[in-house]
DNA sequence: TCTAGTCTTGTGCCGTCGGT
DNA sequence: ACCGACGGCACAAGACTAGA
């Protein structure tokens, strides 16, 4: 049972404004003074004050001169309630504002790519007050359409679009995939043929996503059956393997750039055309109106999309 | 003692809510 | 959808107090 079940009843059999009304006089110690703030006449106010006397044991103000004085009672009271109080009114006065978290969900290919430029223009925007959240995609394209309708998460980066009325699906970038391998690879130099690679073992991102599995089945078009000799879900492990042996693999530009350098890589230049991939921006239309998720969109537009900018230095 | 300022009380109107 | 009950508000008038 909800553990303030009984005294959320008797809170239905209150009026809350009292409280407000009771803040306002017990601020200004005049009765006149408040109405003026709150809007209302001072008899509304005094009646105000009449209604809440039947609540407590005590008259909370006590006519004193020309004005009125508050009770010890109504001391206490104040102290009570004035930080409840103005937690409520922080509500109002911000409209959604206060800082939230703005989540979003890709793969860690993706969010390297796309996070740390989001993460450093909203930072520098003090008006906006809120944190970002990356967690992984999940594998299910369902869930995936659903944490969006559902706001689970505010938006989504993924290399396939969501088909919905309200969702709104924007390509953003294309990426071009690139063979990579290790830098001190003793047979493979600077190029690699589908007759190279006949004698190269692979690494493989292990995936159950459609638009991956068209990928790799592409490539066994181009370059012929690969003999696959690690697979892992997370591309910078495959890509850690690569540098400890001599297999090889196949990854967005932007992911080699980055990560050449730390894991002794060389990219390796195909006779064919490896191809590329659509990168899609998802977010639920409604969810639009949330001026720290529009501020986001706009940034991606900004910077990948209206300047056609490359997603890798 | 009068006046001005403030609070309280009485009354009627109007909007909302709950029951039928 | 209608109707009665109820609550909140404004207005008017009275009560109270300080200061001139």
């Amino acid at each position: 049972m909800f553990e303030h079940q009984d005294s959320l009843k008797s809170l239905r059999k209150f009026d809350l404004n009292l409280l407000t009304v009771f803040e306002a006089v017990y601020y200004y110690k005049s009765v006149s003074k408040a109405a003026d703030i709150l809007g209302m006449t001072s008899p509304a106010v005094s009646q105000s004050i009449q209604r809440l006397r039947q609540y407590f044991p005590d008259p909370l103000f006590i006519r004193y001169g020309k004005g009125i004085s508050a009770t010890v009672f109504a001391d206490s009271m104040h102290e009570n309630i004035k930080g409840s109080l103005s937690g409520i009114i922080d509500i109002f006065a911000d409209k959604g504002d206060s800082i939230r978290n703005l989540v979003i969900w890709s793969d860690p290919h993706l969010a390297q790519v796309l996070i740390p430029d989001i993460c450093s223009h909203l930072m520098s925007l003090p008006k906006l007050k809120c944190r970002i959240v990356h967690n992984l995609l999940p594998e299910d394209a369902v869930g995936v359409e659903h944490a969006l309708l559902y706001h689970k998460t505010d938006i989504i980066f993924d290399i396939a679009p969501i088909f919905n009325s309200a969702i709104e699906s924007e390509l953003i970038f294309r990426e071009k995939i690139v063979a990579v391998c290790g830098k001190d690879h003793p047979r493979l130099k600077d190029s690699l043929s589908a007759n190279s690679l006949k004698d190269e073992r692979c690494i493989t991102i292990m995936k159950d996503r459609k638009k991956i599995n068209e990928f790799k089945s592409k490539i066994d078009v181009l370059l012929g059956k690969r003999v696959i000799s690690f697979a892992s879900p997370s591309s910078l492990i495959a890509l850690s393997v690569i540098e400890k042996t001599n297999d090889v693999g196949f990854f967005p530009e932007s992911m080699y750039e980055k990560f050449k350098n730390i894991y002794n890589l060389k990219r390796l230049e195909c006779d064919v055309d490896l191809g590329s991939y659509e990168v899609y921006m998802s977010y639920s239309k409604k969810a639009l109106q949330d001026k720290a998720l529009l501020e986001l969109v706009e940034r991606v537009r900004e910077t990948f999309v209206m300047n056609n900018k490359s997603v890798h230095p």
